[in-house]
RNA sequence: GCGCCCGUAGCUCAGUGGAUAGAGCGCCUGACUACGAAUCAGGAGGCCUGAGGUUCAAAUCCUCACGGGCGCACCA
């Protein structure tokens, strides 16, 4: 029994709830962060101070908070305000009678009561310094955190279709996906990635019908006049029919017919797929499996989830069709699983592969679907809970719209008429790392405009340069340094004193925090807000202290210091799969 | 018509019920005889679409408008 399971349905199914995971596993190794470990001091601290003075059930209430506004401290908490009335205590007369007890923390700088009620730390530099040391002993660790419980997620994305190249929606979700998985099994979780091929059915049929007719015109070498409606007439099935010449030299286009297409659509629905994944390999991102939907249907799950939902009695006779009745699970309408014609609707491989997913003992099944698609939400979840799983346990995140712009000028996109802009052109023309960087700056569900002049933008317009600039300079000054051969001076970190050495000491402790974030609350856009923030911090630093030229002493602590942020800027850009130069 | 997403600086977007709402781009002023100026310091720019409600506290939660986008098949 999860946490999730008593969350309420919630009809607004994007992942902004925050909900912990009962720890499965890795509890005896459990990695705390310095902000989690001060964060939880002074939980302690407060509810045992409650707890004395009979308010004890107020306790759920407190929380620790990064706050966000600079000047209100390392950690900020408003509770005080919050229970006033259960308490009936002035908040800051409350806080009067609580503030000398946590000045014993061996955490505490200072303290402040603030505002109305609030109560503002500042952390010893020192004791948070202990996270630079920690970054540099584990640089490809540093930032991993166990709040995923060791749960294990199975993560789908992407999912395209294998009729044509993926266009740019796809690339975000490819962006998003890979990102989350990255991002969760650092922090945790047990990630496996998926990838369903929608390989059967009608659309296959006609993919291979568009094939047999791109083979009619190379083969009497001429151009129909005219072509039908709704079957595919992108110039990438001329390629295709190419090939499929090439490897089949023998094949006489006018024998063709309608028994055909099946067959030369999973020939060219493979084809298709192997061009996906050499694509999404070149954009970084790999799959655990592809799951054909066909193999799915040769197996008959699908028969199997219409007799389960018969047996339950969620599937109805109506109109000579037989309808499940998702309306009682929350859907709009009752939809179609078997026409009357006897064949199944799309939705049941889909219901069946969902039942598998579950059956395979995932903890959290997370779908990322596309902005059509959120239509579908409701009916899957009302399938998942038709067939007795949690229907809490099944997140869908819907990838919002990617619009392309030049400027101020829109990239028409038209599926219809044949013109895309697939992935494939914006890695071209982007690059894979900028791409990455803006497709994963916005939140997944917002939808985004993508301006193709400033991702191409080399310059300091195009803020993935400004991250990965950092690492490239600390390269170069540590390579210096080497170069120096200087003896080697002890780390005191407690002569980073400067505001500037502060607040870098603050991000790297902070850093773990932020990818335990990202994956509790599958939110990506945090990580490069984090990187913004990191990089800034670091140029301001850079710009304002020597480095090399300062006394031995404080040359050794800062070196350590950026060698810390190197580790950190390495990490976080390889969790969002972009790479870090070491000259640029 | 019904459902979903979005509405925050000129533009693109962050924002965890909390304090003076932030960033990047664009605009304006300054800063290299310097470990990398792809940088830094500063400035201007806001009725958070509107109206009610809940709350000690609302950009955030609820209701209703308005505006933009996308879905609403015995298609996949």
């Amino acid at each position: 029994m999860f946490p999730s399971d008593q969350r309420s349905w919630r009809p607004n199914w994007c992942a902004k709830v925050f909900w912990p995971c009962t720890a499965k596993r890795g509890t005896d190794m459990r990695y705390i962060s310095r902000f989690d470990e001060a964060r939880q001091a002074i939980r302690r601290v407060i509810t045992d101070f409650l707890e004395g003075a009979g308010w004890g059930n107020a306790a759920s209430l407190v929380t620790v908070e990064v706050p966000t506004e600079h000047g209100h401290g390392d950690l900020t908490t408003s509770f005080a305000l919050k229970i006033r009335s259960q308490t009936q205590v002035a908040p800051r007369t409350l806080l009067e009678k609580l503030a000398p007890h946590l000045a014993d923390l061996p955490m505490m700088e200072t303290y402040e009561i603030a505002g109305p009620g609030f109560l503002n730390f500042m952390l010893k530099t020192a004791w948070l310094a202990v996270a630079i040391d920690e970054a540099c002993r584990n640089p490809d660790r540093y930032g991993n955190s166990d709040v995923g419980g060791g749960c294990s997620v199975l993560l789908e994305y992407v999912s395209a279709n294998p009729t044509g190249p993926m266009v740019v929606v796809s690339g975000r979700a490819a962006a998003v996906g890979d990102t989350l998985a990255r991002v969760m099994g650092a922090a945790g979780y047990q990630v496996s990635r998926e990838f369903y091929i929608n390989d059967a059915g009608k659309q296959i049929a006609t993919l291979g019908q568009a094939l047999a007719l791109r083979l009619l015109e190379l083969g009497q070498e001429c151009v129909l006049d005219s072509w039908p409606d709704g079957v595919y007439p992108g110039e990438y099935v001329k390629d295709l029919a190419h090939h499929y010449c090439e490897l089949n030299p023998t094949v006489d286009s006018k024998t063709l017919g309608v028994d055909d297409y099946p067959g030369l659509g999973h020939w060219a629905a493979d084809q298709i797929r192997q061009a996906h994944e050499k694509t999404l390999a070149a954009f970084r991102v790999i799959f655990d499996r592809w799951y054909s939907e066909r193999e799915l249907r040769d197996s008959g799950a699908p028969e199997k989830v219409i007799e389960q939902l018969y047996d339950r009695g969620f599937l109805v006779e109506r109109d000579g069709a037989r309808w499940f009745t998702s309306s009682q699970f929350g859907d709009d309408k009752d939809r179609v699983m078997v026409r009357s014609d006897g064949t199944l609707t799309y939705m049941v491989p889909d219901a069946a592969y969902h039942k598998d997913k579950f059956d395979r003992g995932f903890d959290y099944v997370i779908d990322l679907l596309g902005p059509d698609h959120h239509g579908y939400v409701n009916r899957m979840r009302a399938v998942v809970e038709a067939l007795g799983y949690p229907p809490a346990r099944l997140e869908i995140i819907i990838i919002q719209l990617v619009r392309l712009m030049r400027g101020e000028e829109l990239v028409r996109m038209s599926k219809r008429g044949g013109t895309f802009v697939t992935l494939e052109d914006l890695i071209e023309e982007a690059g894979v790392d900028p791409a990455r960087f803006f497709l994963l700056e916005r939140a997944p569900e917002t939808p985004m405009d993508f301006d193709l002049n400033l991702a191409t933008l080399k310059g300091s317009d195009n803020p993935v340069y400004y991250v990965q600039y950092v690492g490239a300079r600390i390269h170069s000054i540590l390579n210096q340094w080497r170069a120096m051969r200087q003896p080697t001076a002890a780390i005191d970190l407690a002569l980073l004193t400067a505001k500037e050495e502060r607040h870098l000491i603050v991000l790297v402790a902070r850093f773990p925090d932020v990818i335990g974030r990202v994956a509790l609350e599958r939110a990506p856009q945090h990580l490069p807000k984090f990187m913004t923030d990191l990089a800034h911090a670091f140029h301001a630093f850079y710009r304002q202290h020597r480095i090399l030229d300062a006394e031995p002493l404080v040359r050794q602590a800062r070196l350590a210091l950026i060698e810390a942020v190197l580790v950190v800027t390495t990490r976080g850009l390889n969790l969002m799969g972009i790479s870090q130069p070491k000259k640029m």
